[in-house]
DNA sequence: CAGTGTTATCTTGACGTCGAGATAATGGAG
DNA sequence: CTCCATTATCTCGACGTCAAGATAACACTG
């Protein structure tokens, strides 16, 4: 059973034969899979309205509890993107009503961004659409070997975690 | 040891404990390992003087070896991307010497190509510089954690191989 | 060989992100 | 208090990508 990473290591051997691919084994399959994933997201959020971004933004604020508020400098360290993306998305966001924007009460430089009841209704329907699409995925994997999958993509994420990121 | 996932699924649980997140655990690793190591790639590059997407074309060109010419067409598939971004980045690379242009002499639709001395040495260096900083980040895992990662991965992309893609 | 659907490439306009910088408020040191 | 470095957010211009469509050439059909 060869896939496409197997014939582009292959193309490197012939190419290169003094250069050691073993790297390229796993770090070609993560990136090739992330682009899958990022498109089987899409395609189940699409069910429920909503693009990837949106979602990553509603999820943080969901996932961070009751009262579903967060400030534009939280939300922009959870989903890793700058603060003038951060600024156009919580824009566009407030426009479809998903979400308010609130005055800081105890800094008046800053914004609370609140959940609205339908910004709440979007993300928990979208998220377990996602569910099913991905658990649909992992369907050809073992539960024990789910386990071993997450652990060494954690070791693997390890150097990244902490330090200066 | 916990890392950002875990953070991550414990928030999920407290909010929706009805939910199954396994699959969270995987592919929210996938998704966000593929993030650093797009960091990592253009840290990598950065000292061959190349850019990650000038790297997806030249080496695309590379790898297929002598006489190191393809098409557009060729191009897009291997890169995925489409044909207008892939016109931009040839033009851009032309630009810079890395490539050049030729007739098809076969169909006058069509455009060969060209990888050029200067882009060849180019992507050589930063080849082999990926690959370093790739080896760095493997070196946590033992030879045989590498083979099973990359065997489990193998099979989690077989889904998105041939069919529709 | 005329007609027609397909293929290969390029063009265009819209969009989302980034990076740098602007604005405004905060909090600590002297 | 007054400075001043820091923090929080927003603004702006540049850039790369995509999607849709334009153009041109090819290849099959009758």
């Amino acid at each position: 059973m060869t896939d496409e990473v197997d014939r582009l290591v292959a193309d490197w051997h012939r190419e290169r034969g003094d250069l050691d691919l073993s790297a390229v084994e796993v770090f070609s399959r993560v990136g090739r899979l992330a682009r899958h994933l990022d498109l089987a997201r899409r395609k189940a959020f699409s069910a429920h309205g909503i693009e990837p971004w949106e979602f990553d933004v509603l999820a943080a604020l969901r996932r961070s509890g009751e009262p579903y508020r967060l400030s534009p400098g939280q939300l922009l360290r959870e989903t890793m993107v700058t603060s003038g993306t951060m600024t156009n998305r919580i824009d566009r966001l407030a426009e479809r009503g998903m979400v308010r924007r609130l005055p800081d009460p105890a800094d008046r430089r800053g914004v609370q961004v609140q959940l609205s009841a339908t910004g709440r209704r979007a993300v928990d329907a979208a998220f377990e659409g996602l569910l099913a699409s991905e658990h649909q995925l992992l369907s050809g994997l073992s539960g024990r070997d789910r386990t071993t999958l997450a652990g060494l993509l954690r070791t693997l994420m390890a150097p990244f975690d902490s330090p200066a990121d």
